[in-house]
DNA sequence: TAGATGACTCACA
DNA sequence: ATGTGAGCCATCT
């Protein structure tokens, strides 16, 4: 698993979707490297280039320690695409994203 | 090159 | 529901 799949995979998501740490890692090949994709991620070089936001922990949490302005900062880019945040959380139901690679 | 760290996840008590 | 322990992978020291 490379960063660079990993960014391709978040500028699949498409608009409204989110994804998990796990599921990205699933769909990279890599199940259970979910702490890679969080490396990867807090090693972003870019926050404005990658929509790191759309990415979720397994319970549709945000991160606390998001690079880029904090969870706060998450939450308002998730709703400006249509994701509705409950006490913190996303309705992984109804947003989560696993339609992308699958190799 | 080896050891430690962390935006994770799951299982168990 | 909360706390602990183990497995996973990329990056840092």
């Amino acid at each position: 698993m490379k960063k660079e799949d990993v960014y391709l995979y978040l500028q699949k998501i498409p608009r409204g979707k989110v994804a998990t740490y796990g599921s990205i890692a699933a769909a990279l090949g890599s199940p259970g490297a979910a702490r890679a994709v969080g490396q990867i991620l807090h090693r972003n070089p870019d926050g404005d280039l990658y929509p790191c936001y759309k990415v979720v922990s397994a319970d549709g949490r945000l991160s606390e320690a998001y690079a880029f302005g904090g969870m706060d900062a998450q939450r308002r880019r998730l709703e400006a695409e249509g994701i509705k945040i409950s006490g913190g959380r996303v309705d992984l139901k109804r947003y989560l994203y696993t339609d992308a690679k699958e190799e």
